[in-house]
RNA sequence: GCAGGGAUAGCUCAGCGGUAGAGCGGCUGCCUGUUAAGCAGCAACGCGAGGGUUCGAAUCCCUCUCCCUGCUCCA
């Protein structure tokens, strides 16, 4: 028994009997009395071609009717190939373990497909190259970001799912509650009362484990959180989901400066450990998948240094370009950079993935530290061609009054924070951390436009099939 | 949520007032150690739903539903 990547790596000897299991791909039939069906288990993105004589004696009424999608097991020889590829099994024996119903309407069928239909057939996308491929770059690139962390000492901390926080600060959040949705108990003033929920308050889905990852950052130093998170914003776009991965470092006696070198190392780790390992899948993006350069962006994104530039720069770059670019939106140093404004200066400024620090204090969120000026905070996004943000982070505000001088100027109650403000009060350090959207990472490494079509199982505003 | 675009065979689309087409896929046959196979043929849709205009609508108008893209939000 051998996978097909086995079989065609040479870990299988020619020569040698094996035998394979998977889905056939498509068949041709020869009237030279020979059947050829190549052969997908997943195990790469190759098919193994499977040649099947008409000695076989199930031929007739199992080889020449098996069609695409059929489950197989096949036992032969491995050989050398007299077609294009290296290997294929020259079968003596080919057993069909499911058929495919109805050939016609199968909807995989060996065809081009639209992304909006492998979508709306997501449990049976994964069968197909493009998806297949996804799949195998999403778990390399998980891999990698483990092993990045693990060898340079962070500790993967999970931080909960559920949260109790009412304001996170990061836009609307799904309820998690357990009440009679529809005849909730009420309070005297009409209101739900959660106080009669199952946690006794109103909790919901987090939206960033950032706040909690702090509290094992003020103490194991280097952390990373690595899982769900969910946005219940109304967010039609080819780069949000309301479920999506969010990788979260944190890391102690550090500054933006640290923060942004680690975005940088990191990212190119994982970058290089995809080319390295997924070139078969790569290969297949960069010949079939949007701009069709995938492999060289990433070439030059390991090789070349980010650049960086202060979010004051990058208003006077696009208050100079505006010029001569209509941007439908105005810029001003105070504003916060549109779509458009962070797809200018990453695409057409600098042609590559951009770093852009220091924004004005009241765009950005409360616990991001105030620098020196009195009106930047400490904060950095990472912005990639066509995909715009892929990195949002910050150096922590660590000192108790700055804090909480932010927080009131934010509306928000300081007393609501006590078990945050108390990683203020008990040997604080500074600190800084980065949230890097796990899907976006992979549509811009992959060339996929949309990142519907790098999660298996998507959700987004009126889509939770599945 | 806002703004555009779209909904026609299994899939991708053309047709844009006179009773519906192509390519791919499927099926059949011929050919072929084949591999986006080649050649020939066959089957398959009545045009998202509901109203209206008209002698006549997939084609025009209205309403609704769904989808896509962009924007807002951010990862």
């Amino acid at each position: 028994m051998a996978t097909v990547h086995e079989a065609l790596s040479g870990q299988v000897q020619v020569g040698e009997k094996t035998e394979v299991r998977g889905w056939t791909r498509k068949v041709r039939h020869s009237k030279a009395g020979i059947s050829f069906v190549p052969l997908t288990d997943g195990s790469c993105f190759d098919t193994l071609q499977i040649v099947a004589p008409n000695s076989l004696p199930n031929y007739e009424e199992v080889v020449k009717a098996l069609t695409a999608g059929c489950s197989i097991i096949a036992t032969g020889t491995l050989v050398e190939s007299r077609g294009k590829q290296d290997y294929e099994l020259a079968a003596d024996s080919i057993e069909l373990v499911g058929a495919v119903d109805d050939p016609e309407t199968y909807p995989m069928a060996p065809k081009r497909h639209s992304m909006e239909h492998l979508r709306e057939h997501a449990h049976l996308r994964p069968r197909t190259n493009l998806i297949g491929a996804v799949a195998r770059v999403r778990h390399c690139l998980s891999q990698a970001v483990h092993r990045y962390f693990h060898e340079n000492g962070f500790y993967w901390v999970h931080t909960p799912i559920i949260t109790g926080s009412d304001a996170e600060g990061a836009g609307d959040m799904f309820r998690v509650s357990t009440l009679d949705a529809v005849n909730p108990p009420v309070n005297d003033a009409g209101e739900v009362d959660y106080s009669q929920d199952f946690f006794g308050k109103a909790t919901n889905l987090t939206v960033s484990g950032q706040l909690n990852v702090e509290c094992y950052c003020m103490a194991l130093s280097k952390v990373y959180t690595f899982g769900p998170t969910f946005r219940a914003e109304n967010s039609n776009t080819s780069r949000h989901l309301a479920e999506f991965w969010m990788i979260e470092p944190e890391i102690a006696f550090a500054d933006l400066e640290d923060d942004a070198a680690l975005a940088e190392d990191f990212l190119k780790y994982i970058f290089r450990a995809l080319l390295d390992e997924r070139a078969d899948d790569m290969a297949f993006f960069n010949q079939h998948v949007g701009a069709k350069d995938c492999i060289q962006r990433l070439e030059g994104f390991v090789s070349s240094e980010f650049a960086q530039m202060d979010y004051a720069e990058a208003v006077r770059v696009l208050e100079a370009a505006s010029k001569k670019v209509k941007f439908e939106y105005p810029v001003e140093f105070g504003v916060d950079l549109q779509s458009e404004h962070e797809r200018y200066l990453c695409e057409k400024h600098v042609g590559r993935p951009v770093v852009v620090k220091n924004y004005p204090k009241e765009i950005k969120a409360f616990y991001m530290r105030l620098n020196d000026d009195g009106r930047t905070v400490a904060a950095m996004d990472v912005l990639a061609p066509g995909i715009g943000e892929i990195i949002g982070g910050s150096q922590r505000e660590e000192r108790l009054d700055v804090l909480d001088a932010r927080m009131i100027e934010d509306g928000l109650d300081p007393a609501d924070y006590g078990w945050y403000r108390d990683l203020r009060r008990y040997g604080s350090v500074p600190h800084a951390g980065f949230g890097l959207g796990f899907e976006r990472t992979i549509a811009y490494a992959t060339g996929i436009e949309n990142v519907r079509d790098v999660i298996p199982f998507p959700r987004t505003p009126r889509h939770a099939d599945f």
